[in-house]
DNA sequence: TTGAAAGCGCTAACAT
DNA sequence: ATGTTAGCGCTTTCAA
């Protein structure tokens, strides 16, 4: 009869029970090719009996291998991550993977946590989702780990990386205002500490300047959090130079500008287009419907996870970055 | 000079070069009283100096304990969870402990992997977020293991559980619509698969029959995405009977109903009201802002993390469940 | 206050 | 095809 799971079996005695050594034991587990089929049948239905499971923990003690890979996320609460985490998962279980996620809160110190893990093989690799500054001041004790990056990455740094060409985006998305007659554009970044948030910046400034327009004030905000766009986006509409139009890094911050602009009396897209990042699955949802950058994220979260993989079968073969594309989503916001 | 953590080195290693047994680092490891100061010193500085750290597998596999703990969820893409998992990580990190999260997809077999980890000591107990019927379908693979289920439950598992009085708190919110005068109340629902779906069906069964008021046609969702809500809110105001309140179990559904009653030219609340449920952050972003009955997600997350630990350190002590208080929120959509 | 040695559960040489 | 045995890195008696 099979009786639940229990722990305090081990391969000791599952041997004994069934006459043969624990290397035997051991061979069956593993699928080996060199154990006679009757050896084979009588090991595993004492295992069956018993509802033996092997202890991961001696196992990968053993092996130095626990198929475990750990991705650190910087903000669950943000829509954008959560397609991301699929595509990593979608693509290390077909590889026989199983994904942790850790919430870090965008901390260095809880990285270096969930970084330990892999150092001591509770995990095989980690994937990092955590803003490239906390990447730089943690990249002593990172070292020497298997880790690849993603969205957040130092070109630089010679660790695998797979995002997008921020600066490009930013630029592209810039210009499409300008083209829509646009000539007071406001950006709404978000924290600094993020690679993506200064690339962006760069993009804005490049395409105002090509135009010939002069830069607005920039709001900075302290989180991706909707009243985050909301406040940033009331105080540009009182500031002396009114914009008319509003680019956010992120559609949740967006999405709390456009709120802004219709509390301010006014109108997306006719006295303020508003445009946004990631492009989330509110964003159509909203009225008017979001106009955003689109971010392939499921394909980069997938890139992640077999960067990350790769590394792992081979650790030593060269690293490089994959820049994955872009695209304008033109709804009705911008 | 300290340099970056080199996994290579072991107690072995420190012990030998401090001039000391294994046995003396492992008391300095564990701040063991029965050290001479001095050569607790001596051992520090050779530890510093190879900037070594103990390897977590080896230690677990010798104490059984692991101080993780897992998280199981069954959908990220869902806000709701977001704030859960942050109360769960902050009240388990005051107590030592961490927390790894799994995107389970709702999926028994997943989350049966994930079980394995505990059952493995790769972590010392799980949190359970998945629908309550797979924790039923679990059950046998569960047995004996230390966990705890947090929002869905079976009152009669024998797991301590802490969650809402989903059948109260619908008939609350359905009360308060029909108090507002409302006589036709749909109701859009999810996966009957989660308890809170059934009890909440319940709840407002009760209220309706309490009033005397015929209930509708009910729709059932299979995910909780915002399309869901639209689709469901669509056929509800095509069909024979139009209904002139529309109650959600999520607010992700409820915001999806929103943007339908609009597509089909009516308003919110004037011609139908909107309630949803969970009260997430992008509730007060809606035009109009939507009314909700609110989970207290945080406190939610945080009693799920101190019954499991509370359970980590007394496993024979009696389960039992706590109910936490729901409270309407009302604003401009209902 | 410290050390010697056993052992957690498993895998993998090596031997047969 | 199977068994013997060493050892992964750590903690913890037991002895000194």
């Amino acid at each position: 009869m099979t009786e639940s799971a229990n722990l305090s079996v081990s391969v000791q005695d599952i041997a004994e029970r069934a006459g043969v050594s624990t290397a035997t034991v051991s061979r069956v587990l593993n699928q080996s090719e060199l154990v006679r089929p009757k050896t084979r049948a009588k090991v595993e239905a004492v295992i069956a009996e018993f509802g033996y499971q092997p202890n991961a923990l001696a196992r990968n003690l053993r092996t130095a291998e626990s198929r475990m890979l750990l991705t650190m996320v910087p903000d669950f609460g943000n829509p954008f991550y959560a397609e991301i985490v699929r595509g990593i998962d979608a693509y290390a279980r077909s590889k026989g993977y199983h994904v942790l996620l850790c919430d870090t809160g965008a901390n260095a110190s809880e990285e270096g946590t969930y970084f330990d893990m892999v150092r001591h093989r509770l995990a095989d690799g980690a994937i990092c989702l955590d803003p490239d500054s906390i990447q730089h001041a943690m990249s002593a004790e990172m070292k020497g780990l298997n880790w690849v990056a993603c969205c957040e990455y130092d070109p630089d740094a010679n660790i695998p990386y797979v995002g997008i060409d921020n600066e490009k985006a930013a630029f592209d998305a810039v210009t499409y205002l300008i083209g829509q007659g646009c000539k007071n554009i406001a950006l709404i970044n978000s924290d600094e500490r993020y690679r993506y948030a200064r690339d962006r910046n760069k993009g804005y400034e490049a395409a105002l300047s090509k135009a010939g327009l002069k830069k607005m004030q920039q709001k900075f905000t302290r989180g991706l959090e909707f009243e985050n766009g909301y406040r940033a986006a009331t105080e540009l509409l009182k500031g002396g130079r009114k914009p008319d139009a509003i680019f956010a890094v992120s559609d949740t911050l967006a999405i709390g500008a456009m709120r802004a602009v219709r509390d301010a009396g006014l109108s997306v897209p006719h006295d303020v287009r508003v445009m946004g990042f990631d492009n989330i699955p509110i964003g159509t949802i909203m009225e008017p419907q979001l106009s955003t950058v689109a971010q392939p994220m499921r394909e980069l979260g997938e890139t992640a996870a077999r960067l990350l993989i790769d590394r792992l079968r081979n650790p030593l073969a060269k690293t490089g970055g994959i820049l994955l594309k872009h695209e304008l989503v033109l709804r009705q916001s911008a």
